[in-house]
RNA sequence: GCCAGCGUAGCUCAGUGGUAGAGCAGCGGUUUCGUAAACCGCGGGUCGUAGGUUCAAAUCCUAUCGCUGGCUCCA
């Protein structure tokens, strides 16, 4: 969303859609409205957005929901008299003038390189804007506005507070209804929603914040996935290991953790006169393992996995149901390479996304490089601007040469390194990180991380994190919304569910479901004493992909009626051609 | 952390100054049923927490905790 808001900010509108000029005359629209009601408001900027538009606002009192329709019947107000947008050039001193009593304008306006500023006037509002807009407000099609929320002024967090209102506008009315609509449907979709109902995970006030307890059936996916990320890694030559979860303040003063990431860390406990943290992240005990005995070039690359269970003190008003939490189990890797190794190294691992993505049908991502930002070396980013460019040139080129296309983003880098972010977006339409990968040339330095080389000589190892599969409280919050809530089998808390059609049939059920878990697969009976209609209504419910009716027809011959979570009931059939195909589907993860 | 809104039973919600409600879930019973909700009955909340105002507070005020929508920040 905010990425969004500034490409909006900085692309205005030139070649772009009328529907997105719409929506950016909307704001002004809006503006105008709020400046009726509060002839004191300051105005901050107001651009298009996805859907809709915004505008920041400083009003001498905050806004409130009942607001928002005296506001938009304002809007409807202005629309109706079909102002003319108009549109003048002035010179910076006159604009200076104009906007007087408006700082912020005045703040915009030093920033504008030649002297002409354009602006637009419809009634009484005028706005220091690039445009273009719509030639009257008249031409607004449908709008609603959609929420009230603070705004730091410039997205600063140092500078002042603005109140902003969102809205969303449309052509016609009709696209506005199925675009709400559709926010309606998102929200059946929230991984909140589906795993407070499906039983994955849960909060609780005196655990805290931010510390998801995992339930049973989240626990059988968490497993699930395990299994697949050590399979996965086997082959792609990783060795496992287990490290601590906390660790004396010593270590991450090497890493690099105290002095750029300390503001999300849990603070220190003190023991016998000696710090300690919780791990924000695992790097620091993969390097010293990696130092734990002398590297020849022939051991590299080495690659160090594990689930590694991490705390991070994430600000209170950024936690986000499992997609932002404060405690997380990481699947994290290290890759110790040398520098001719990095590229096909840091490629493979791009290409490990990409076969995972495959086994989970993830398509709508983008993958994006953060950079470093000059002015942060030394603050956000550890001080070696040389390597910063040369690191961020080899990742350029690992994507190029295999042709996987990316965004590039300055000022976003990890404070040690470039890396690639894959993005995604949430069932209400908030973007996340998934996957990363990042490069790391910091703490080979620091932890004089070391190999041998071909000359006999010592030679910095470079470092590769990389998290493919995320977090388990992440990529689980993701699939969750992603499937929503209906796993495919081989993922499924429950598999298969069995459901005797009268109680006389529990025991044959029974045999059944213990050949089913002999076979590893996640069976269980509904012998409770209720009908049969009932026990399906609630296995379509909680979306468990087979449903095995078992009555006297059933236990006479050992075949199974298999109903899928589609709906579709299958021919009456055997019980072992079931079991064998039911076997077959989730070894292929189909 | 910041701005705003909201916290009533396990869940979804009604109740705005006068003794806490519904549906679902749960429990007990009846029913033994063929592919998305059988029937009858019962229990359950110091209304997030702590103060305050009032004869009287779920309802008004203050603080605090939590959640939600954003901002900031991120796997």
């Amino acid at each position: 969303m905010r990425l969004r808001a500034i490409v909006a900010i900085i692309n205005p509108v030139n070649k772009a859609d009328k529907l997105e000029t719409m929506r950016h005359s909307a704001s002004h629209v809006m503006a105008g409205a709020v400046l009726s009601l509060f002839p004191d408001a300051r105005f901050g900027i107001g651009p298009a957005i996805e859907d809709g538009f915004y505008y920041d606002f400083d009003l001498p009192r905050s806004l409130t929901p009942e607001d928002l329709p005296v506001i938009e019947e304002r809007m409807r107000e202005i629309i109706k008299a079909d102002l003319p947008f108009r549109h003048r050039e002035l010179p910076r001193d006159a604009a200076r003038k104009l906007f007087a009593a408006q700082p912020f304008k005045l703040e915009l306006l030093d920033e504008i390189a030649d002297d002409k500023a354009g602006v637009y006037e419809q009634g009484d509002f005028v706005d220091l804007c690039r445009g273009p807009h719509v030639a009257s407000t008249g031409e607004i099609g449908a709008f609603k506005l959609t929420g009230i929320a603070g705004a730091y002024w410039r997205g600063d967090e140092h500078n002042a507070m603005l109140q902003r209102i969102y809205g969303v506008a449309f052509k016609s009315q009709p696209e506005l209804e199925e675009h709400l609509a559709r926010l309606e449907e998102a929200k059946k979709r929230d991984h909140r929603k589906l795993g407070r109902e499906l039983e994955i995970y849960m909060f609780d006030d005196e655990v805290g914040p931010g510390l998801p307890l995992w339930l049973p059936r989240g626990g059988a996916i968490i497993e699930e996935i395990e299994k697949l990320a050590k399979e996965m890694e086997f082959k792609y030559g990783y060795v496992r290991v287990r490290t601590p979860h906390i660790t004396k303040e010593d270590l991450f003063k090497r890493s690099g953790h105290l002095p750029y990431y300390a503001d999300s860390m849990y603070p220190p406990m003190e023991l016998e006169g000696v710090k300690y943290y919780v791990k924000p992240m695992n790097c620091p005990m993969h390097h010293k393992i990696f130092s734990s005995r002398s590297r020849s070039y022939r051991d590299l690359p080495v690659r160090i996995a594990e689930y590694g269970e991490c705390y991070r003190y994430e600000k209170s008003g950024e936690l986000f149901g499992l997609m932002r939490v404060r405690s997380m189990q990481m699947n994290d890797a290290h890759i110790y390479c040398s520098e001719d190794q990095f590229e096909q190294e840091f490629a493979s691992v791009v290409f490990l996304y990409l076969e995972y993505f495959k086994i989970f049908n993830i398509t709508e991502y983008y993958m994006r490089l953060s950079t470093h930002h000059p002015s942060g070396l030394g603050k956000k980013y550890v001080g070696n601007g040389a390597m910063w460019l040369k690191t961020e040139d080899m990742v350029r080129q690992a994507m190029k040469k295999n042709n996987i296309t990316y965004d590039e983003v300055p000022d976003e880098a990890a404070f040690y390194g470039p890396k690639i972010d894959v993005q995604v977006k949430s069932a209400i339409g908030r973007e996340f990180t998934l996957a990363t990968n990042q490069v790391d040339f910091s703490q080979s330095e620091s932890f004089d991380l070391k190999f041998i080389n071909r000359e006999g000589k010592e030679e910095r190892p470079l470092i590769i994190h990389r998290a493919p599969l995320s977090t388990h409280e992440r990529l689980i919050g993701f699939l969750l919304e992603h499937y929503g809530g209906a796993f495919p089998t081989w993922l499924a808390p429950v598999q298969v569910r069995l459901v005797p059609v009268a109680d006389r049939h529990i025991g044959h059920a029974r045999g059944l479901e213990a050949e089913l878990k002999g076979r590893g697969i996640r069976a269980e009976v509904d012998d409770r004493s209720e009908r049969m209609n009932l026990k399906i209504r609630q296995a379509q419910m909680d979306k468990v992909p087979y449903m095995l009716v078992i009555g006297d027809k059933e236990a006479a011959d050992n075949s199974v009626s298999v109903r899928r979570r589609s709906g579709e009931q299958v021919p009456p059939q055997p019980f072992a051609a079931f079991l064998a195909s039911l076997s077959e589907e989730i070894a292929a993860k189909a």
